[in-house]
DNA sequence: CTTTATTACTTTGTGCGGCAAAGTTCCTTT
DNA sequence: AAAGGAACTTTGCCGCACAAAGTAATAAAG
C-alpha cells in the first residue's frame, strides 16, 4: 500500500534532511549560511555533511579566498535520490489528505 | 524559511510515520492488519503504538469476542498533530520541486 | 611579530531509541 | 490436558544524534 520502506534512512532524519532540502533550493550553499539557516552546532552540521557526502549526495567545495569558505551542492545522485523520497511524502500527504 | 522544528518528533520515525499514514486512512484499524500491512515484529510494533498512544495521538480498543483483537484508532488530537506534520512535508515536496 | 578572531573540522562522551528474539499471559479450540 | 494464536513484556544490543571542547589554518589588528 504504501512504500515506506523507500523511505531512505541518510535522507530521513530531521537534520539531513533540512540540508537536503534546502540544497534543492539553491546550486550552492556555504558552510555558514547553512549552519544559520539550520541552526545546529558546526561539529553536528559536518557530521551530516559528511554523511551525505559519504553516501554520495553531496558535493563539497574548498576555496580559501579571504576567507576559508566550504560550499556544498547536491550531487546528480543526490538529486534523483532526494526525488525518489520526495515521491513517498507524496503518497503519505496525499494517504492524509481524506 | 523551513519549520523544520516542528517536524514531530514522535511522528517522524519511519515506523510511527508508517502507523499514522495507515491510520489516518481508515477510521480502524485490528493489529494484525497493521502488522500484516507494515511488516514489523509485533513487540516493535506494540512499542509504537504506545509511544503514539502516550502522546495522545491514538486510541486503543480492546475486544475479547472469539479471538482477543486490539483496535487502533486516531485521536483528534493525533489527526490534528499529524496534519500539522503533514504541513511540513508539503512544504518540503514544494521545495523539492524546483 | 604576536595576538586575536573566524572558519571548518575532529574528538570524546553521553544518552536515547529502534529493533529483534524470546518469554509470558490469557484465551479458545480440539 | 494440549496446542495454538493474540497481544504484550522483557532483555539486550547496536547505532546514532547531539553537544561540548579541543585543534589547525588563515587573516586581520595592534
Amino acid at each position: 500500500m504504501f512504500d515506506f520502506d523507500k523511505l531512505d534512512k541518510t535522507i530521513h532524519e530531521k537534520g539531513r534532511l533540512g540540508i537536503m532540502t534546502l540544497l534543492a533550493t539553491r546550486p550552492n550553499w556555504p558552510f555558514q549560511e547553512l549552519k544559520a539557516e539550520l541552526k545546529m552546532s558546526d561539529g553536528n552540521l559536518v557530521t551530516h555533511l559528511r554523511t551525505l557526502h559519504d553516501a554520495g549526495f553531496v558535493a563539497i567545495t574548498k576555496e580559501i579566498a579571504d576567507r576559508p569558505q566550504t560550499s556544498y551542492a547536491l550531487t546528480t545522485r543526490g538529486r534523483a535520490a532526494f526525488q525518489e523520497y520526495l515521491l513517498v511524502l507524496e503518497q503519505i500527504v496525499r494517504a492524509g489528505k481524506r
